[in-house]
DNA sequence: CAGCATCCCCCACGATACTG
DNA sequence: CAGTATCGTGGGGGATGCTG
């Protein structure tokens, strides 16, 4: 387990001026990568739909690998968006459910991911008429 | 230039139940990883606030490579979320503007950056408390 | 100024095997 | 079932140098 950095307080003016997002080593960026990950994304929608074990998860989001399925939810749970609840039985039982702010960063990601299936026809008709011109 | 590939039109019913994004090879996803890169989010909102020429962007996006942010733009480009504009004269000039539907998912990333900027201490301190007890 | 080409590195990720 | 450990690879990404 890595040791928590020292966090730098941003100044209120500074984020009034469109935030520190665009300066490196932004404590943001770093959540930011956690949830805008691959399997991040997927997996914060996934979950809006209630708690889940971690083998439903494994078959809802479509070609994760356990290895990324374990990383990804550790790095939501360190970020206090996810959590995970193991029962002492054999075989394991162990459940994942997002927590109040992990919600609501979750409906961020999903309208985000809304977006993108909704506009998808658009989008790829687009692609299209650039390659043929 | 890489050749389009055939789209494949998920169901309606699919889309329904919560999307074909949780199927492997979804076209969405592609779209999605431009759009969530490390550089992508980034880019997005930097040109919310209009107009804006290379090096402009280059200052503004701290800590991104000349490389790239070109691929970035050339990514966001093909998918008709940028438009770029190179005036000939010498030495180049070349401008770069959110397009209509660029401007849209611009703001749904917005969203999501602003939302962890604005709870960054929350999150923080969630996880210092984690890595304490 | 706005790139492209090249080289190179590191780590995200997948595959496989093992365990309580 | 729910993970860890290990190994190998690809490509994201940085640094540098060159052009119109």
């Amino acid at each position: 387990m890595k040791a928590v950095e020292i966090p730098f307080a941003p100044s209120l003016a500074d984020r009034m001026q469109r935030g520190d997002l665009f300066t490196e080593k932004c404590p943001s960026r770093e959540i930011l990568k956690h949830v805008t990950s691959r399997w991040g994304v997927l997996l914060l929608v996934a979950l809006l739909s209630g708690t889940q074990r971690f083998s439903d998860l494994r078959r809802k989001v479509n070609g994760i690998s356990e290895k990324m399925l374990a990383q990804t939810l550790q790095w939501l749970e360190s970020d206090g968006f996810v959590e995970r609840i193991s029962y002492p039985v054999v075989p394991p039982h162990v459940e994942y459910t997002l927590t109040q702010s992990g919600t609501e960063i979750a409906k961020k990601v999903e309208a985000l991911a809304d977006w993108i299936e909704l506009n998808l026809p658009e989008i790829i008709a687009a692609q299209i008429q650039k390659s043929e011109q």
